[in-house]
DNA sequence: ATGCACCCTGTAGCGACTACAGGGTCAAGG
DNA sequence: CCTTGACCCTGTAGTCGCTACAGGGTGCAT
């Protein structure tokens, strides 16, 4: 795209994220939207690529898009302490490190199913007994 | 409900699952038609008993609703070996696994984060730094 | 006979996208 | 100048696994 400006493909490729996904986060209202060009195409500055860029790494991050949403805001809100982001970002953790927990617990449940199969037929096998009541 | 059928409500509770969710089942083919009464009431035996609480078991392992029909296929074949149901079981265990491995490192790059917040305001926060492109 | 808890169907909503359908725009090559 | 093909537009519907109504019917106790 001329003038310096993205187009939404170019954006989309600079931050790795699907041009559907872009225009998706557009509606709900986490992207502003962009200028337009003559032809009713979406033009990206620096600040939106800036602004996709944050969005995509917390999502990464794991962050859910109505966290992101605050997090965004409070990006913008330079002056503040940043007690809220570490209170954010603590929180998630704390769940991040509770799905651990469960995945553990699951993969131990799951090995110990596996273990005790004994590769005969359905009808003795372990795994379909552990299942059933 | 009367003659030893368990109404919709007694399967839900006996099983720890929503009467919603157990009319979803039906009507994606996961759990067979029951009977109805003369109301037009579904009509629970043991045998519904006995497959919901194979599902249920299988979800709380983490299967896909796919996978717990496949299971559940696999499990009325009683004369065939047991080899499907252990491969399934491993691939889903291999999978579980690399999600705790994928969270894990979440969990690193987030106390990372966390460890580096200086608490001053949001401008020199290192959490809305290190988001930032 | 009336209240209340339960049941019925059907449809729409969640989160976070993804995948079309059915069109419009634009730059390069012939 | 015209065509081709890659890109863009909007709008809608699908994914998974439920969950939550709305608007009605049934059954049992008081």
């Amino acid at each position: 795209m001329k003038n310096g400006f993205l187009s939404i493909g170019d954006l989309a490729e600079a931050t790795g994220t699907k041009v559907e996904t872009i225009r998706y986060y557009e509606r709900i209202g986490l992207l502003t939207d962009p200028g337009r060009t003559s032809g009713n195409f979406r033009a990206y500055g620096a600040e939106h690529l800036a602004r996709l860029s944050f969005v995509r790494r917390s999502r990464d991050l794991g962050f859910s898009l109505e966290v992101v949403r605050d997090l965004l805001k409070l990006a913008d809100e330079r002056d503040r302490d940043c007690m809220a982001v570490d209170a954010i970002a603590r929180g998630h953790l704390a769940a991040v490190e509770h799905k651990i927990a469960d995945l553990g617990a699951l993969a131990r449940e799951l090995r110990d199913l596996i273990d005790h199969c004994g590769h005969g037929t359905v009808a003795e096998c372990r795994i379909i007994e552990a299942l059933s009541p």
